[in-house]
DNA sequence: AATAGGCCCAACCGCTCTAGT
DNA sequence: TACTAGAGCGGTTGGGCCTAT
C-alpha cells in the first residue's frame, strides 16, 4: 500500500510534452518486447523518463489500436448511458467503447457532454433534472434583455440574440423542469397546464424562427422525462418517488432526432396537434381539466393562453414563469 | 495586427488497489 | 499477516490553439 515512489525521487526525469523521437523510442521498444515492468522500461528503451508517463503515453497515445477523431453519436449516447449507470468510473466506461481512452473519455465528458447536458437541465452528476430552479429567477431578466417583455412588437427579432440564446434556452428548460415537476407532485395544486400545453411548448420550437428553444434538446428532454407517461392531474396523486424511474438509459442522443423536427423516439411526437391527440387519448378524451382551478390561485389556469401564438410574443413564457413559481411555492 | 479570453486535451499528480514476498 | 512495489485510476493543470474584439 501506499503511495507509489514512481518518479518521485528520480531527478534529471524529463516531464511535459513527448518528441516524436521518444514515441519512437517507446513504441519501437513495446513493438519488439513488449512493456514488461513499466518501472523498467525507460532505461531499457533509452528514455530519460519515468514508467508511469511512458505507460500513460503509450495507453493513451501511442498505442496501435486507438481510435482517433470525433466521438460518434452512438459513441455519445453510449458514454452518457454508462455514466448514468457507472459514474466516474473512466476505465470501465472505456472498456465499452473499443479504441478509446478513458482519459479521452473523461476530457470529452468534461468538456462537452457535461455541458451538453447542464445546459438541458440535467443533472450530470445524478442524470436527473436538476430539482432547483435558480434558473427561473434570472429568466425575466433574459426575457427582457431578449426583447420579450412588454414590447411584442421586436419580440422575433430579439429572439435571435445569440448572446442571449443558451441562457435563455436554459432557463426555459427549467420552466419545464417546473412543470412537471408541478405535474408530478401530490401537493400541486391543480391550475397547472395539461400535457397538452407542454406539447404545445415543444411545438414552439418548431423550426426555431422564434429563436426559441432548441428543439433537440427539448425532444431529448422530454423523452428523457419520459413526459407522455406522466400522470395526468386528474387521476389519483403521484407519489413522491416520481422521478425515481427516470434514466439516462432511454433514447439519449444529441442528434438522433436529426434536427428536423423528427422524432424517432417512441413516446415523443412533434406535431402539437398529434401531440394533443394522443395526451386526449391518454387523459381519458379531455385532457387534463384546468376547471378545477382551485379559487386560492392567483392564476385561471394556463389553458387561456394559446401558448402556440403568445408565449413568445405576449409575456407567455413570464406567465408561465409565474405559474410554475406559483406552484412551486406552493409545493413547499 | 495585437491581444484577451475561452476551450481543449495531453500530461502530471496523488491516491488506491493488487500481487508478490 | 504485514509490508512493499508496481500498476491503474480519477482529478487537475498548463500550454497551445482558436475566436472575438
Amino acid at each position: 500500500m501506499g503511495r507509489s515512489p514512481c518518479c518521485d525521487g528520480e531527478a534529471g526525469v524529463k516531464k511535459g510534452p513527448w518528441t516524436t523521437e521518444e514515441d519512437k523510442l517507446l513504441v519501437n521498444y513495446i513493438q519488439e518486447k513488449g512493456h514488461g515492468s513499466w518501472r523498467r522500461l525507460p532505461k531499457l528503451a533509452g528514455l530519460n523518463r519515468c514508467g508511469k508517463s511512458c505507460r500513460l503515453r503509450w495507453t493513451n497515445y501511442l498505442r496501435p489500436d486507438i481510435k482517433r477523431g470525433r466521438f460518434t453519436d452512438d459513441e455519445e449516447k453510449l458514454i452518457i448511458h454508462l455514466h448514468s449507470l457507472l459514474g466516474n468510473k473512466w476505465s470501465s466506461i472505456a472498456t465499452e467503447l473499443p479504441g478509446r481512452t478513458d482519459n479521452e473519455i473523461k476530457n470529452y465528458w468534461n468538456t462537452h457532454l457535461r455541458k451538453k447536458l447542464l445546459c438541458m437541465g440535467i443533472d450530470p452528476v445524478t442524470h436527473r433534472p436538476r430539482t432547483d430552479l435558480s434558473l427561473l429567477a434570472g429568466l425575466p431578466g433574459l426575457l427582457a434583455a431578449a426583447g420579450n417583455f412588454g414590447d411584442s412588437g421586436t419580440a422575433t427579432t430579439a429572439w435571435n440574440m445569440n448572446a442571449l440564446k443558451l441562457q435563455v434556452d436554459a432557463a426555459k428548460f427549467q420552466l419545464l423542469q417546473g412543470l412537471v415537476r408541478a405535474l408530478t407532485t401530490a401537493a400541486a395544486p391543480a391550475p397547472a397546464p395539461g400535457m397538452d400545453n407542454l406539447m404545445a411548448l415543444l411545438a414552439l420550437s418548431n423550426g426555431g424562427q422564434h429563436g426559441g428553444v432548441d428543439q433537440n434538446m427539448l425532444l431529448q428532454q422530454c423523452q428523457w422525462n419520459d413526459m407522455n407517461n406522466l400522470p395526468a392531474l386528474t387521476s389519483s396523486a403521484p407519489t413522491s418517488d416520481m422521478f425515481d424511474g427516470f434514466s439516462a438509459g432511454d433514447g439519449l442522443s444529441s442528434t438522433e432526432h436529426g434536427g428536423h423536427g423528427g422524432a424517432t423516439g417512441s413516446n415523443v411526437t412533434v406535431d402539437p396537434m398529434e401531440a394533443d391527440d394522443q395526451e386526449s387519448k391518454k387523459n381519458g378524451g379531455g385532457g387534463m381539466s384546468c376547471e378545477q382551478t382551485p379559487a386560492s390561485s392567483p392564476f385561471n389556469g394556463l389553458e387561456s393562453l394559446n401558448l402556440m401564438d403568445n408565449l413568445n410574443t405576449d409575456g407567455g413564457w413570464k406567465d408561465l414563469l409565474e405559474q410554475v413559481s406559483w406552484l412551486n411555492s406552493s409545493e413547499l
